[in-house]
DNA sequence: GACTATACCGTACAAATGTACGGTACGCAA
DNA sequence: TTGCGTACCGTACATTTGTACGGTATAGTC
């Protein structure tokens, strides 16, 4: 019978159900099958049984989709993290209406919850954040001086640097072209820490 | 029989099964019910099917886990691209000793080839890309001015604006303090052309 | 009351899926 | 040659899972 030479389509298999489970959704055995032809259920199950005992899988035994990378190799699949289009005023959950889509982010960084939200102005160009970008933010109402925070700052959602100065808040703009805002505590509220920027060029 | 007010469980059950989308492993309709201890698979199914008629949810009929975000909403996973540390020279999978890790980048976006480079020095501040940051790049061999790109000049990378003048090339840094590279065709090669730029807080 | 809708239960069935058992073909080494 | 290991096939079976059908209880409305 048509054979392969040692353990390649075995690293094969391998690559196959890591890409599947890094994408999110575990194959099934009979997925496997399928995505190289193999005319058994069960060349595909010892291929991936066999991985197993090699340590390079994880598996729940008798569950569907029951394989799973190892603990220890670290590889959670990334969360899908909302991006918003208008200002998310109460929590990520109730403005659907507002939603633009979901952006990938690493599981590792996604303690707490998370959103995206697309920069408006050029107030942040000096700190390399610019108008269009996606900023991933953390959704915390407090925040330490030098942090890049996404404030509400009366009915405007805005990006700064977060400053506190003698007991006051401070948004400092990067970008000489802006003054540094001294919000009313009472219109004013912390919508989170910006943790990552991304553009799409 | 215990009963809750209208919609509520079913905005339970959404946002349960939501969490399992996004967390990378679609629940199945028993996960579902014995998570809020219906008695009945049945009630499950209701919140769920109730969910898909709603356009809350999208699911593949038939398929064990098979329930989905609908497909407006993002929809696929995203793929992982390989983050590498130091110059890929040859093609991304040979380069696996240089390899930091892994980036989740959108499946719509991931045409080609593509892979995760760590930007050094300043010579691109001005377009928003600082030391430190991560740039997606596209492995391609040809570039139109304007495009940001990766290029190997001697034996370094380097994350430049491509320009064509007069059928020679130029690389533009975003910095006045750097000066355009006119790179000896024999010692210049393009690895790529940067599709996406990433920082990390 | 009669009617309808919603939320749930109980059970059964069918499809998808994981698993087991036995077989064939090839390469290699004793 | 024999024996062993690997790679694969074919089929059957058990479990998991999705699905269908019918039932009960409560609330609201005409």
């Amino acid at each position: 019978m048509g054979r392969t030479p040692a353990g390649e389509t075995r690293d094969r298999v391998f690559r196959f159900v890591r890409e599947r489970l890094l994408g999110g959704l575990p194959p099934t055995v009979r997925e496997v099958q399928r995505a190289f032809e193999f005319r058994s259920p069960q060349t595909a199950r010892e291929h991936l049984e066999g991985l197993v005992r090699e340590g390079r899988l994880g598996k729940e035994a008798g569950k569907a989709r029951g394989y799973r990378l190892p603990a220890r190799a670290g590889g959670r699949p990334p969360v899908l993290v909302p991006l918003l289009g208008r200002v998310p005023a109460g929590p990520a959950d109730t403005a659907v209406e507002d939603l633009e889509g979901y952006v990938p982010v690493e599981a590792g960084r996604a303690s707490g919850e998370l959103f995206g939200l697309r920069v408006r102005g050029e107030s942040m160009t000096g700190a390399g954040i610019l108008p269009g970008d996606i900023v991933i933010v953390r959704r915390q109402a407090r925040a330490e001086s030098g942090d890049v925070v996404v404030a509400l700052v009366g009915d405007e959602a805005t990006v700064k640097r977060f400053e506190l100065r003698r007991g006051r808040i401070e948004l400092h703009p990067a970008n000489p072209a802006f003054q540094p805002i001294l919000p009313d505590p009472a219109a004013f509220a912390l919508l989170g820490k910006v943790v990552e920027v991304r553009r799409y060029l």
